[in-house]
Formats: C-alpha cells, sequence, structure tokens
DNA sequence: TAACCAAATGTAAACGTTTAGATTTTTCTT
DNA sequence: AAGAAAAATCTAAACGTTTACATTTGGTTA
C-alpha cells in the first residue's frame, strides 16, 4: 500500500467535504454525530494518516523544538535532554536533537537547519556563545533558551546551575581538610561553566587567604583525555599540588586514570573533588567527593520557559533561573596530614 | 525583524521569476552568471531562508530520519546514536530522536507521530518487536532497519550484534576458569538480547556439560535496580554461584552496587562478566571482564542500510549484519579456586 | 405551514515551494 | 543578416492542509 491517502480521499469517502473532515480531525466540534462516525469509519478504512508537513505549511508551526548539546556522549546530556523530553511530549511537542561536538560551525549549521525546518524554538547549551547564529535565531522571532551555559550578549532566558558557588564550595571543602596546594582542571575558558568555576576556585582562595599559584591552573576541554593529561602534567610539577578539582565528569574520568596509572595515591597523597557527579564515583576507593547537579530539573524548567514564550503572545522579560548545586562528600578528600 | 521573506521576495527583489530563484537555491544550474549574483545579493539583502517545510511538502521528503531508542540513559545509545548522527549529517539528513522508557505504548505513539511528520526512514531498537506500529511503517513504504534487536515477524533491515556468541564466549571463559556453578542476570525474554544472551548462556553450559541450574538464571530487565536485586537473590542462595553474568551494562553497575554492599569479595568469592563494556569496568579492583560492542559502527551501518533503501529504487532484499563482539579480559574473573 | 434561526456543511483561497512545459532571449551558423 | 538551435527564463499547477466566509439543512416558532 504505497499510496497514501489524503483528506479528500476521506472527504469523499464519507461523502463530506474536506473542511467537515478537518473538523472532526481537529476536534473541533460542530459537526454532526452521525456525519462524525461516518468520517471517522472512513478515516479507518483507509488508514489515513494526516500530514504534519501540509498542517505546518498551513498553520506555521511545527511543534517541534530544537536541542543542542555539544556532546550527547556526556552523560550529563542525556538526563538533561530526557527531562526536556518527558515534558515536550506531555505538551504535544516533538525534540529534535543535535550534538555539535563542541565544534562551533557544526552548531551554526545546525542552527540554520533548524530555522529552515521552522522549529517553534530551541534550547541551547552552546559551545559559541558570541556566534552569529543567535542572532539569526532572535531575528527569526524564535524562542530561545540557554541551558548550562549563559549568553550574555543578547537576551535570553537561561537556566544555569550556580557554578561559582558549587566550585566555591568544593575548594572551600578542601581547603577546611587542610588543604593549601590545591590544582584545577579547567574546562574551556570561553564557555560560561569553564570560565565560572574557575571563578569560584579563585574564590575560595582569596577568601581563605591563600595564594593562587598559576601552575595549579591547568587547562582542559571538558574532554576526558584533557583531564588525563592534565594530571601528568600536576603529577610532574616540582611541587605537586596535594588536592585536585576537576572541572566536569569527564575530565575527572580522565584524572582517575591518570592517578591509577601513576601510582598516585587518591586520598592519601591526593584529595580529589569533581563537578557532576559520574558513575564511576561510587566505585572508586575512596569514594568520589563531587558537586551534584539536578539533570532532570534543568530539562524541565528549559522546557517550561521555552513553552511559555513561544505560547506568550506579549514580549516576556527575559528571565533566569540558577539552581543550586549540591556538594555530595564521600571519601576522596581526606585531611592533609602535612598540615599537623 | 518578524517577517519572514519568501521567494516571491526574492524574486520580486532580483527581478526574476520564481523559478529562476528555486533554480539557484537548489544549484541545478542553467542560470546565467549575472542572473545569478543578482539572486544571492537579494537573498542575503532579505535575510531569506528557504522553507524546508513548504519544500517537504512539495518533494515528499523531509531528509529527516526517525531513531527510537528504548533508554537515553543507557550510555550504549548515545554512542551509537552519536555514529548514526555523523553519517546522517554527512548526506544532508537530519535526526529526530525519541526514547521510549521502554513502553510499548509511547514507542507506538512516537511511531505514528514520525509517519505524520514523514520521516524518509525509521532507525529502531524497538522494545515491541510484535507491536502494531512496525506494520504500520511498512505499509507506508517507510525504510525501517532494527538495531540491536530484531524484529522476527517482518521483513526488516537489521544490525545486531552477535549475542549467543558473545554470551557464549564470556560464559565458556568463566568455564574454563573451572566455574560450575554460573549465574545468569537476565535481561527481558521479550527482546532479542535479553533472549538471546540467555541462549549464549545455556549453550556453553551444554557445550561442556554442565547442568542448567534453574535457581541461577535470574530475571532482570535491563535497568540498575534489577540487576542490584538478583545479586541479592543469588547471594542468599542455599549454594551460592561462583561466578556471574550480568547481560548488560546497567545490571553490571547494580550488580556490582550490591556485591559491595553485601561485601561478597569479587574476584575471589565470585567472578564476574558482564555484556557491554561500562565506564567503571577499569575503575573497580579488580578490574571487570566484559564483553563488549562495536557501538559507532552499529551506528554507521545501520544508517548505511538505511540510506540504500531510501534511494533505491527497486526493492532490495532484506540485510542483515552481525557484528561480533569482543571478549575483553580484565581481571574479574579468576580461577575457581573451589577446582584444585 | 411559512418564516426564521442556529447548526451543519461546503467552497475556495492560502501557505511556500518545485517542476513540467511554454516562451523568450542569446548564440551560432551560413 | 536571417534563421535555427541552444540556453535562459517564465508561467502555472500541484503538494495536503486550515479556515474565513458562504450556503444549505433541519428544527423551532408563530
Amino acid at each position: 500500500m504505497e499510496y497514501k491517502p489524503t483528506i479528500e480521499d476521506v472527504a469523499k469517502r464519507a461523502k463530506v467535504s474536506i473542511a467537515t473532515v478537518s473538523r472532526v480531525i481537529n476536534k473541533q466540534g460542530g459537526v454532526r454525530k452521525k456525519t462524525e462516525e461516518r468520517i471517522v469509519k472512513a478515516i479507518n478504512e483507509l488508514g489515513y494518516i494526516r500530514s504534519a508537513v501540509a498542517r505546518s505549511m498551513k498553520k506555521k508551526e511545527t511543534n517541534t523544538i530544537g536541542i543542542i548539546v555539544p556532546d550527547i556522549r556526556n552523560p550529563f546530556f542525556p538526563s538533561v535532554v530526557s527531562g526536556i523530553e518527558r515534558m515536550a511530549r506531555d505538551k504535544g511537542y516533538y525534540t529534535i536533537l543535535s550534538s555539535t561536538n563542541e565544534s562551533l560551525i557544526v552548531e551554526e549549521e545546525v542552527v540554520k537547519i533548524f530555522i529552515e525546518r521552522g522549529v517553534d524554538g530551541v534550547i541551547i547549551t552552546t559551545a559559541n556563545e558570541n556566534g552569529n547564529h543567535i542572532k539569526l535565531l532572535q531575528e527569526q522571532g524564535i524562542p530561545l533558551v540557554a541551558i548550562d551555559r549563559a549568553i550574555k550578549r543578547f537576551e535570553v532566558d537561561t537556566v544555569l546551575v550556580d557554578n561559582i558557588k558549587g566550585s566555591y564550595q568544593a575548594v572551600q571543602h578542601l581547603i577546611l581538610q587542610g588543604h593549601k596546594n590545591i590544582a584545577i582542571i579547567c574546562g574551556p575558558q570561553n564557555t560560561t561553566p569553564g570560565f565560572e568555576r574557575l571563578q569560584g576556585y579563585k574564590n575560595a582562595l582569596e577568601e581563605y587567604n591563600l595564594p593562587v599559584n598559576e601552575s595549579f591552573i591547568t587547562n582542559g576541554d571538558f574532554m576526558e583525555e584533557s583531564g588525563y593529561k592534565a594530571t601528568y602534567k600536576l603529577f610532574h610539577l616540582p611541587k605537586r599540588p596535594t588536592a585536585i578539582f576537576s572541572s566536569n565528569n569527564l575530565m575527572s574520568i580522565g584524572c582517575m586514570k591518570a592517578l591509577m596509572e601513576l601510582e598516585w595515591k587518591l586520598g592519601e597523597e591526593v584529595s580529589f573533588i569533581g563537578f557532576d557527579d559520574v558513575e564511576i564515583a561510587t566505585f572508586i576507593t575512596p569514594k568520589l567527593s563531587v558537586v551534584s547537579r539536578p539533570m532532570n530539573a534543568l530539562g524541565e524548567i528549559a522546557f517550561q520557559l521555552l513553552h511559555d514564550r513561544i505560547h506568550s503572545k506579549e514580549s516576556l522579560p527575559k528571565r533566569e533561573y540558577l539552581l543550586s548545586p549540591e556538594l555530595k562528600i564521600r571519601e576522596s578528600c581526606r585531611l592533609n596530614k602535612l598540615v599537623f
């Protein structure tokens, strides 16, 4: 059965006009019961399925929202996406998801495609805060919400986690355990989380009158490999740090791998705390302490904001959510023996 | 700039007909250089972006493929999806992804929506092999490829990993280490991987003339919790197994959590091997042995098959790929001391 | 039972493209 | 320079809906 019946076929078979068929498909009422039954019967007999494409064409809405994430393999994002998806499905929206691998170019392309496809809104964790594509989106009047990473140059609804607070607390915890030589594995400094987590680190040191040692600040790109390399670098420093704070989950994993290879004893020779919980955290001995984020909530709120904006007639003011991360103290931050 | 320019606006501005504009948008050639320049200029000045919706309407193709997975939070799927996506983007296709949480109902709904939206093809890991939705897809003539889980009732292109072989090898390895009391944590028996992995387990036992002990066969649903519970059950058996084979990654994690709580010594009192590699594998002591699958390849092949089918005029025969899993021996399968 | 009214149904245009076929323009040939 | 051939361009229909507005139907009232 290659032939796809259209609303016209249904109309003919039920001996009514296409307008009435449309009316029953869309449950608009105002159709005599008997006619409706006839139409429903025709629909079933023909196996008619209405074309969302034609509908979108006329209504100028697609009930689709685009989601852009930098890396679908980072478990943080599936969790967020999962939150978005559940809410969206509930409201009759569907999601089209793209992972850009942190590529600015791919991200711009994806946005372009999303616009072509007429998405009703976009939720983005941008790899490219300053890109031209954000402007494009705004020019088209397409609602946008930024998640996890802010977009400062534009007025955009935003839902973030308090990175500064999170990393401040993490580093503070380390300090209170007596650590003075605390290293950080940074994320990219042109992203909100990368930048802010370094900021929180610095704030904590300053607060406790600890000097900032530039050699303890290592660069990473939120990928596992970079956490691994950074750890090696730290290990080979003339004066090693006694504690490491990693700016994200993947880099934490890389860091752990390096630690094992180097036989740099976690919890004894070096304490550790990471941003974002990781599956391995509770399987490593000692168990990893982490800053954990409410990922599902992040997604749900993001969709809610977007949905509001899609359906609001007047233009809403910019709204910002700042969720609190939670410090999960486990076992990887030990008292620094050197203190005593 | 709320107003969206159409092809007609471009045509007016460039003083040509919409047909010529269409020709340059689609790079079909046969347009004088000077005219083309004028048109391109007009496009840029107006910020024209062609409507994919209108285009799809006319061309009856959306350049979209639908992907259905049972659980986006299982890291196996992001990896597969990532493979699909990369290939797809390369060929100008976009993906719309839905995670069904193993729900048959959600899966049927999603398929319905995909059809409405006119996807050009579907890649599915079904939670519901026998569902009516598969038939629907076929009736509509929408190309379909099944991945990871077969759909036996219908003629469907399929790309699987050899589950029987994988679990056979895993269990064989355990047997060769001297284990006779080997337990399995099963997946749902109405899915290909769930069923086949049990089959491979049984085959191995039979091959080596070992009896099948029903109490060693525990039921799981591929979710972490069920692996956890199954392990507890095994632990409290009057006669404990000396080795456990877990049918998937999430259940392996659950199993590990239980092992730790129960202080059931991994590698000493109980050996372990799991289907699918997991992040935690190399962080646990002893390191977990696993059956690992080529996830990216899975996705890439699946897309390739789908793409072929979308573009082939004649109807292709059913094609099946069976990829080989790889046994990664690490440390969690020790010689069974009871042997000696 | 005629006239009227509300409810039900129908008509036709519009949404923004693509494309077959018609027409015009340019180029080539002699 | 005229005519033919080739190239460029245009016209108009079609894709499958939704919807404003027009028309018909059936029921109610006087």
